[in-house]
DNA sequence: TGGAAAATAAGACGGTCGTCCTAATTTGTC
DNA sequence: GACAAATTAGGACGACCGTCTTATTTTCCA
């Protein structure tokens, strides 16, 4: 059935606002006017504001579950599936270059609030972590995999923060010409441990 | 003589509350108590908040000229002045580890403000961008220093982001190390370029 | 030492925030 | 079609925000 109810327009409203205007920043008042209801509805669905972040977070956690899933068993091999997770960066390129990429931020922003759903954000980041940990191990680079995830993660986020400050598509397009060519020396420094006589 | 006033003591914690909290999060109240001034006080030194965030700006960028001025001073050769820049984040990690990169995280949520000064707040990034691409022109890697020099902060930025979300200094140690290995191979390579022949 | 200038304190102001209560409306079921 | 439940609208509430005015205190120089 999947009938959209006014919960999950309050929820996806939210989202969008938390990801171009920070989660404080955005008030009752601008989700309600989003989302064409009054502003006394909102109790209703949810008790407070710190409410509608676990639903926003609970909900970007299922989407993104859903896409790694996706990327799973789409039957590519490990390598082109990390490749999908460099390719984020592109697709996004539009909102990354003004709003930055919605993880990084939201984490920033919840550790100075020092807010509660901090945890619950982070995981976002951890989702990604051990998926891209468990495509590095199927590489045959089991050893050091979650060193792998760690820096590929964070070059990533470097490049998303770099490209909304300076306002730079190109960067972005750039840098994950160079992460793909990273993941290739990767690929190419893994099979060399498994066969290294074959070695030209 | 350089005797402190009442303004640079607002500024300063400022600054620090800035950091911290955020610039929205963070109240007339809360800096007033900081400095120990009655928040009426205020509007004798600054008209208003966005005043304060001005001047908080023009420190940091002053702060900041006076940094990469004494590296250049210092006598080093061009590689160990970026390795200077590189250990930054070693010599602030406690910091960074809770509240993130003081230049990323404010352009961050001064981008998604759509605030006024978030053009002042870039030239944070600007001032370690064009000194970078300086170093490694330097370095004999004319051609591609500033591509060298955003690809550097962007891995800077990255780390600052993943070892706030997940509270990990080891994870700063291991990629300034790496940072540092990849400076090796970019004076390998411009020294390759210019006597290949004597290359081993 | 007296008096102008600089600096500070105290609080009023309109506005918005998140929260919460209550009445009206819609919906679904017998 | 009646009635209970689900949903929505509207607005009151106290608190805090940034701003601004005014009165008081301190500083400093003639």
């Amino acid at each position: 059935m999947s009938k959209t109810t006014t919960r999950d327009h309050i929820v996806e409203a939210a989202d969008q606002l938390f990801y171009r205007q920070g989660f404080e920043h955005t008030s009752f008042s601008h989700i309600a006017e989003a989302v064409q209801i009054s502003r006394g509805n909102f109790y209703y669905h949810f008790k407070t504001k710190d409410e509608i972040l676990d639903a926003v977070i609970g909900a970007r956690l299922a989407k993104t579950r859903a896409m790694l899933e996706q990327w799973d068993i789409e039957g590519k091999d490990p390598a082109g599936r990390i490749r999908c997770f460099i390719h984020i960066l592109v697709a996004n390129k539009a909102d990354i270059k003004r709003y930055g990429c919605p993880v990084g931020t939201l984490t920033s922003e919840l550790a100075k609030l020092n807010h509660v759903s901090q945890a619950q954000a982070n995981e976002l980041f951890t989702l990604f972590r051990t998926w891209l940990c468990r495509q590095f191990s199927l590489l045959g680079r089991a050893a050091d995999a979650d060193d792998l995830a760690m820096h590929l993660l964070a070059r990533s986020q470097g490049v998303a923060t770099l490209a909304s400050a300076f306002h730079d598509e190109k960067f972005i397009r750039q840098e994950v010409d160079a992460m793909c060519d990273w993941l290739s020396a990767c690929v190419r420094d893994a099979a060399d441990a498994r066969a290294p006589e074959q070695s030209v």
